[in-house]
DNA sequence: CAACCGTGGAA
DNA sequence: TTTCCAAGGTT
């Protein structure tokens, strides 16, 4: 193959139709590294708004790693994979006390920082400073095992830094970071998953998957295992003042640092579909115990709200919401607090507990 | 390597 | 409704 024709090619495409996004305004690493942080197994029409918000509160490396964490979270909050942020938070701090707030300019230093894989390091380095650096994400991987007839799994690691081997043999001296971007684009809109428009394809006549007729057969991708099922008992308590009791979730850990409202496994995972009066029985039982396990508080009085799904990433909750109709009396302890009425805006929750304040309000 | 880690939109 | 996924990284 002529990869300098290759290059050429899609150089000149990606410059004529590359769309006007916010992180593309100018350089400066800094909003590149959040927007590609944001960007990761994201899309970008979701990114746009939380980045606008983000780098209006925190514009510069030194506002971010003098922010509090919690402050941080509540940014993110809705974007999900919650520990990107708390990584980038670190890693910016890092950046403040040990680069003096000036992001690294070398793989090696990169990849040292917390939340920066290969992809981040090669993303921020081709963009922001132009170095000759591949960005091999998900679209770059689809993209060359289409071009190359790639038969190996893309969700390998091994075939990723084939992938990434192979683009370091195409990525030219100048112009890296367009040439990247201009890989991200192609499979974001022309080299698509399912149903490519090769008509629309810039750089067709090198691509050996169209050549075979094999384009929509390729790439080849492990399908992804089913979530698991937990049937969770979820708790609507509140105080004498209407104030709800929360609590934080450990550092670790799906949803780390984030509060929620407090919750249980429900003990017998006997099939619970049929509303009778026996099951419904057993589960006030449990949310008593619940109570009673948690504040001390023996409560008598409670009522089924309602159900409700959540589907996380590798984890399905069916919940039972249930509320205490009395008010309870508990001196909340840590990780336990009494969140008072229209004081939601300062804590961050999963959007498996904002639904459920939806429907509270 | 495989599992973990969210969310909402599209086919 | 089900499936897949969207500019990944960590353990």
């Amino acid at each position: 193959m002529d990869k300098q024709a290759f290059v050429m090619a899609l150089l000149d495409w990606y410059r004529a139709i590359q769309r006007d996004l916010p992180w593309r305004k100018n350089h400066d690493p800094y909003p590149i590294w959040v927007s590609e942080v944001m960007l990761q197994q994201t899309r970008v029409e979701t990114v746009i708004p939380y980045f606008e918000r983000f780098m209006t509160r925190y514009p510069t490396v030194a506002e971010l790693a003098k922010a509090e964490e919690q402050d941080v979270l509540k940014y993110w909050e809705g974007l999900g994979y919650y520990s990107r942020v708390r990584r980038l938070h670190a890693a910016v701090r890092e950046v403040e006390q040990k680069y003096g707030g000036e992001v690294p300019r070398t793989v090696e230093e990169m990849l040292q920082l917390p939340g920066v894989g290969s992809y981040t390091v090669g993303a921020v380095l081709s963009i922001a400073y132009d170095l000759p650096i591949p960005a091999v994400d998900g679209n770059v991987l689809r993209v060359f095992a289409r071009l190359c007839t790639i038969e190996e799994d893309i969700g390998s690691a091994r075939t990723k830094t084939m992938v990434e081997n192979i683009v370091s043999t195409f990525i030219p001296t100048e112009g890296a970071g367009d040439f990247n971007q201009a890989l991200m684009e192609l499979g974001a809109t022309v080299c698509v998953p399912r149903t490519p428009k090769c008509i629309q394809c810039p750089v067709v006549n090198f691509c050996q998957a169209h050549q075979d007729g094999r384009e929509s057969e390729l790439p080849h991708k492990q399908s992804k295992k089913a979530p698991r099922i937990e049937e969770r008992i979820v708790l609507l308590v509140r105080d004498i003042k209407g104030s709800i009791l929360i609590r934080q979730r450990p550092t670790t850990g799906l949803l780390a640092g984030l509060w929620e409202l407090p919750h249980v496994l429900k003990r017998n995972m006997a099939p619970m579909q049929t509303e009778s009066l026996q099951s419904m029985a057993v589960q006030q039982t449990e949310v008593l115990q619940a109570i009673e396990e948690i504040t001390g508080f023996e409560a008598t009085q409670m009522s089924f709200v309602s159900d409700y799904h959540h589907v996380f990433s590798h984890v399905v909750w069916n919940m039972s919401l249930f509320s205490v109709d009395e008010p309870v009396t508990w001196t909340a302890q840590s990780p336990y607090t009494w969140m008072e009425v229209d004081q939601q805006q300062k804590y961050t929750f999963g959007q498996v507990f904002n639904k459920i304040f939806t429907d509270l309000s």
